[in-house]
RNA sequence: GGGCGUUUAGCUCAGUUGGGAGAGCGCUUGCCUUACAAGCAAGAUGUCGGGGGUUCAAGUCCCUUAACGCCCA
């Protein structure tokens, strides 16, 4: 058999992708409690990202574990129809041609859009099987899917119905570019250096004026009144006085409401009812009129007279500014910092504005909500994130849910086009419930994508239909997702769920970090800095994106990407595949395979054997506790360091042709039955190079199962887990790195074979130098061992203290006595010091007193070792 | 303005109930040693942001302060 020296991933991973894929391996399995993660669905027009591929890595982590674990497992896939960022790109494409939306109407641009979808619409979902993830494809589902749509008409009426949603004129944030409405979420803040402009209103009466201070001169057309504070004795016998509005010449009145700052500006404030939240409120409390001045793109409009009319709102600013100077009425003009909203799809400056819109009464839902998070029926992890989602709950506002596209879920509610009766309905009623008139006509406002994302837990599984999905899979366990759409999504589905199935969506919840540049900069497209995942797949594979990802992101933090940081992965899977190819060129020539009981196990052997089943027990935990990070950690240090570096080196003398059958047979079985183990703990985080690896020993090594992604997690049989050896493995590595430390200060050549003598501290120490001197042959180049309780020390010699053992290198006449009573000085001044903190605790009567008698204890048997090791180097040095 | 988070080796960051400061990358030295130079071996590196406190004992708990970041208003 070939097995190349560099692994090359490509050709391993589509094989195996495709294996998984055809044998239904994505499906729950058999029967029991599943286990069930719902992917936050991407948009329909996404393209895999960074961010993408941290999200779904982690997710399709946690769905091998437990999938390995024998439970029925499924990763529930699918897409959003992102009803705004949809529409905006296939009118990108209208543009092209020369055509508006309005131009071809309603019906073909949604048409045109299903288009789009069918052709183009699973890009992200096939890029998502390049990373492997193991979806079950069967039922992968999208937010305008048929059935999923019933359950958003469904939910509409039954909220509406209860009071739930109700339709109004409120002011709501519009971007004027997607010509929409978008909910408070859906509005991104960001700091802004502007200015306060301070304009004099005068007096209707002619004398004198007040002065307001504003960031949004330009709405002062839509002015109705001046506000104070009442309690302001500055300006307490203007209230109820007239003003002239400049620009307009409308009189409007002073009034007084607590809402204003005394502190803030001036202290007077204007009022826009139709384009300013707070003044909206204002304005109901006084009963004001609300003076629309602008239309749905942002245009001044007749309203704002003549002189303003089909201005855009920056350049009516420009223009109110110029006539107040020339009016003398502007007055100072302060630097001022403020947060001014963007739509989130399109980075336009929203527009608070008035407008007929639908909303869903969020207060009712939160109660059960805010109850099942208190309890800790759905837990936050990291925990601190519940604290956030509380914030939120406990000051919960309505939500918008109107949007005014047309790509998107059309919201069931009919007009009479004959009395103006409103129906709400799931079909269209054929005539009117009032006054009989067939003449209906449908809402022309689409609902919020949300909307049909909030239902997702139970949407996917067919409700309002009883299914047997929702029977086996809800609630379902694990959510993985990032923060920023804690409230837009994660908080929504909790509610919906509780009400609508009385029970949780989820009861875990683990918010990851994002995924930031070299420089710390999130990655965005405009930026420009954000690498494209399928790439890197191509170059280094699948399984190095995941591990380098796994590996360097600790629960809930932020992932620093660059380019080197994937070596760590691509390394990883190379020394793997190494260590299986040393494995398969061994193999051949050592014909049959020992029962278990026929093996003649080795120091070695059994510490091997006793670290596996303890990293299994590591690997475990960290699993379930979605320490990912930790897991993999554990499991490169196990493979690399202790497999590869130390058990295939050792193994290298046991299978030499003229060892004996027994031996060779022993380090065999060992040696494939700890890589195929290991392959089960690599798994989940590459599954790949696992999977291919594991198969390829199962033709050597039989196992029970067909495949390794279902195959059982190692269970850690503690039986084997045995701290003597793991001590006295560790006794003979650490003298082979004190002889190696030696040899390397001597500068010999890697070739060179040398003879030591072991001053042993006890009968134990010498037998295993006895008995495992080949493992010093092997690794140190040791030819000789003189080991004993009183043998005595060769000169001239170098010399190394290992616990309370003293190790000598002969050498005539090869050494430097002033060099090497330099070193062991430094050494010794090393172990003075330790020496010194640990007998200044024991004299310290109140540590001896209150500390653990464990602790006190170790620190006891800590003094006497180094205490050996200060006095064995001390007399080395003496003996220069 | 309110809240949350971060600050540990040159870089990116771990460090879960307080009890001997770690990893990856980088760096130094020596090696193409028959699995792997995408490698092997040996090694150096820290006032754990500053200050104060609790404790026998603090990177870890409390207070305070600074810088940076995020969310909300």
């Amino acid at each position: 058999m070939e097995i190349k020296k560099t692994y090359s991933p490509e050709e391993i991973e589509n094989k195996w992708y495709s294996f998984w894929d055809k044998a239904g391996y994505f499906a729950p399995q058999g029967e029991g409690k599943a286990f069930t993660v719902l992917i936050p669905p991407p948009n329909v027009t996404g393209i895999l990202h960074m961010g993408h591929v941290l999200n779904n890595t982690l997710q399709d982590v946690v769905v091998r574990y437990h999938r390995m674990q024998g439970r029925p497992t499924l990763w529930l896939p699918g897409v959003d129809h992102a009803g705004i960022a949809t529409q905006n790109m296939v009118e990108k494409e209208l543009a092209k041609e020369g055509k508006t939306r309005h131009e071809i109407g309603r019906e073909a641009l949604v048409e045109r859009i299903w288009a789009w979808k069918h052709e183009k619409g699973d890009i992200i979902i096939d890029q998502l099987k390049l990373l492997g993830a193991s979806c079950d494809w069967g039922r992968q589902r999208f937010t305008m899917d048929e059935m999923l749509s019933r359950a958003v008409k469904e939910v509409f009426v039954s909220l509406f119905e209860d009071g739930l949603i109700y339709k109004g004129k409120y002011i709501i944030n519009w971007c004027p570019r997607c010509v929409t409405a978008l909910a408070n979420d859906e509005v991104e803040h960001t700091d802004e250096k502007g200015k306060l402009w301070h304009v004099n209103y005068p007096f209707a009466s002619g004398k004198g004026f007040v002065t307001v201070a504003t960031t949004r001169p330009e709405t002062m057309l839509g002015d109705v009144a001046v506000a104070v504070n009442p309690t302001d004795e500055r300006y307490k016998e203007l209230i109820g006085k007239e003003l002239l509005l400049p620009l307009t010449n409308r009189r409007i009145p002073v009034i007084a409401d607590y809402y204003v700052d005394k502190d803030f500006g001036t202290g007077c404030v204007k009022v826009t009812p139709a384009h300013d939240p707070n003044d909206f409120e204002i304005g109901l409390r006084h009963n004001l009129e609300q003076i629309l001045i602008m239309d749905e793109h942002g245009k001044m409009n007749e309203e704002a007279g003549p002189e303003f009319a089909g201005l855009d709102r920056f350049a009516a600013r420009k223009k109110a500014l110029a006539m107040l100077a020339e009016q003398n009425l502007l007055g100072k003009i302060d630097d001022h910092e403020h947060a001014v909203g963007h739509c989130y799809r399109c980075d336009t400056v929203i527009e608070p504005y008035l407008s007929d819109q639908w909303f869903v009464k969020m207060q009712p839902l939160a109660i059960q909500a805010i109850r099942v998070v208190e309890d800790g029926e759905v837990k936050f992890q990291p925990e601190r994130w519940s604290k956030v989602y509380m914030h939120w709950m406990n000051n919960i506002r309505d939500w918008c849910i109107s949007r005014q596209i047309w790509w998107g879920h059309r919201i069931p509610a009919y007009y009479c086009n004959d009395c103006d009766e409103m129906m709400v309905a799931k079909e269209q009623p054929a005539s009117c419930t009032k006054c009989g008139s067939a003449n209906l006509r449908q809402d022309e406002d689409v609902l919020d994508t949300w909307f049909s994302s909030w239902l997702w837990p139970f949407s996917t599984m067919g409700w309002p239909e009883e299914t047997e999905d929702q029977r086996r899979f809800l609630p379902t366990n694990v959510l993985i997702t990032a923060p920023e759409i804690i409230y837009l999504w994660v908080a929504r589905m909790i509610m919906s769920t509780l009400h609508f199935k009385k029970m949780i969506p989820f009861d875990t919840v683990l918010l990851h970090g994002i995924v930031r540049d070299e420089i710390g900069r999130k990655m965005s497209k405009s930026l420009g800095n954000s690498p494209d995942p399928i790439d890197i797949i191509k170059e280094v594979g699948a399984d190095a994106l995941r591990f380098s990802m796994i590996f360097n992101t600790p629960k809930g933090a932020d992932l620093a990407y660059s380019d080197n940081m994937l070596e760590t992965g691509r390394n990883f899977a190379n020394k793997i595949w190494n260590a299986y190819r040393f494995i398969m060129m061994n193999m051949e020539s050592i014909p049959g395979l020992p029962q278990p009981q026929e093996l003649e196990l080795e120091l070695a052997d059994r510490w091997i054997l006793s670290r596996l089943n303890e990293v299994s027990r590591e690997a475990s935990e960290h699993y379930e506790n979605l320490r990912l990070n930790d897991a993999a950690q554990c499991i490169f240090q196990f493979l690399w360091d202790e497999y590869c570096s130390w058990y295939i080196e050792l193994s290298k003398d046991r299978l030499k042709e003229d060892s004996p059958q027994a031996t060779k047979l022993t380090a065999k079985y060992i040696l494939l039955n700890v890589m195929q183990a290991g392959m089960r703990l690599l798994h989940p985080i590459m599954p790949f190079i696992s999977e291919e690896i594991w198969q390829s020993i199962k033709e050597l090594f039989p196992m029970p199962e067909a495949a390794l992604i279902i195959a059982k997690f190692p269970v850690a049989d503690d039986s084997l887990i045995k701290p003597q050896i793991n001590d006295e493995m560790r006794l003979m590595q650490e003298s082979i790195t004190a002889i190696r430390n030696l040899r390397n200060q001597l500068n010999l050549s890697p070739a060179t074979q040398i003879s030591i003598v072991v001053r042993t501290a006890d009968s134990e120490q010498n037998r295993l130098f006895v008995d495992y001197a080949q493992y010093l042959a092997r690794l140190a180049k040791v030819e000789k061992i003189e080991s004993g309780e009183d043998v005595i020390k060769p000169k001239p010699a170098v010399s190394a203290v290992v616990r309370n053992m003293e190790i000598f290198v002969p050498l005539a006449g090869l050494i430097d006595p002033e060099v090497e009573k330099a070193r062991l000085g430094k050494q010794l001044e090393k172990l003075e010091k330790e020496l010194l903190i640990i007998s200044k605790k024991l004299a310290n009567k109140n540590f001896v007193d209150n500390a653990k008698p464990e602790v006190v204890e170790k620190e006891r048997e800590k003094y006497t070792e180094v205490n050996t090791k200060v006095e064995l180097t001390r007399a080395q040095i003496d003996d220069l």
